[in-house]
DNA sequence: AGCTTCTTGACACCTGGTGCCATCAACGAC
DNA sequence: GTCGTTGATGGCACCAGGTGTCAAGAAGCT
């Protein structure tokens, strides 16, 4: 064994906080995944994972952020690619590109662990999950507004073009996301974005 | 004036539910627009109307439902409208038209009143009423992609068109009643309603 | 008048969520 | 090794949304 650092990068500290998060995180799941999301209380939930409520909500702002976290870093993803798709590129094209960052970490975790899947179909079913889903959904839709905007010079305050493209990309996506989790990941995500984007095209190449 | 009938349609009872589901929801709205939707308890709500906590919550599932309560009839009027639009038409004009409906239910209680406009950019502005909208928004989309599959004699099961003509057809609507709601009304909803789905229309009425 | 039905207010209760404070372990300086 | 600081924790009181229950009262019918 080698020795650690004299001078860990990350401290006692912050390796117990990442700790407890995924314990909290882990208790959450499991306990929803049985119960249902309603059913299982936060107490419960903290009581699981060894700490108290109180706790909890040092880690998580509330009961649906400790699921819709697997979220966070979706949207970012998919704003980071749009802007790195080359500038020739038409926009049906791009958009896809960017969704399918979002729809790939969804699939890939799925895929060794089956973990996302659960997540997505606790999301889709859960009405209060459901509807944190779309707010971030719409959150993303204008981010990818103002991005498509900026690519072809237009005024997101006059053109209606970038967020009705935004938007019907991330019709696409969700379209996608439900097929996909009614399905039980049975049908291919690639595929299905392509067919999607490619019904959508006409509207996003045309002028 | 004429007599009141012997055996009146709507009883006693029955008005004075309606009187009190009216005063509680004006005074829910008035309350908001002056200090916001989560300054106002429905203790205060309640209050104001002459009525306990508990009536309250007889009247309304919930301190959004008072205000989302607005939305109600917008999805049953979209999609009786498509149901109604003749089979001939072209998907984009069909739901073009079944958009306009709700659009004008805004719009037309905007004109005399400015009350439409403003319990909408409470909505908007409002995390809680929004993630509340865009469940609505969802449901809706799913009754006009079972009635565009119903049209053109598609599989909503295996066909993605459906759900992807609807949720564009929301992107719009959606899009259209954002730009409304910031520009305070000043923008005419019907112009803007034209112009999304010329947008779309190459997406919509493809294949 | 007497009976039924509907509505209401009051109360207790559960749960999500926050502010506050005392406590304890880890870390650094001497 | 000791001391002070920092950060995480737990417990507690508290607020607000929401529900079950029950007793009381008004409206309507016979």
């Amino acid at each position: 064994m080698v020795g650690v650092s004299l001078r860990p990068a990350v401290t006692m500290a912050q390796r117990k906080r990442q700790l407890v998060s995924d314990e909290l995180t882990e208790a959450a799941l499991q306990l929803m995944a049985r119960e249902g999301f309603d059913a299982v209380t936060v107490d419960a939930i903290a009581a699981a994972a060894g700490v108290s409520k109180r706790t909890f909500f040092r880690y998580f702002a509330s009961k649906e952020d400790v699921v819709v976290r697997f979220l966070a870093d979706m949207g970012a993803g998919m704003h980071a690619e749009l802007a790195a798709r080359p500038a020739a590129e038409p926009p049906s094209t791009a958009l896809r590109h960017a969704v399918w960052v979002a729809m790939a970490a969804c699939a890939d975790g799925a895929e060794h662990s089956g973990r996302a899947l659960r997540v997505v179909q606790l999301i889709l079913r859960t009405p209060a999950l459901r509807a944190r889903f779309l707010e971030h959904q719409a959150q993303w839709r204008d981010d990818l507004a103002v991005e498509t905007a900026r690519r072809r010079g237009l005024d997101p305050e006059t053109d209606l073009y970038p967020r009705l493209a935004a938007g019907a990309a991330l019709v696409a996506f969700d379209t996608v996301l439900r097929r996909w989790s009614d399905s039980d990941g049975a049908e291919d995500p690639a595929a299905l974005t392509d067919r999607a984007f490619a019904l959508l095209a006409p509207a996003l190449d045309a002028g």
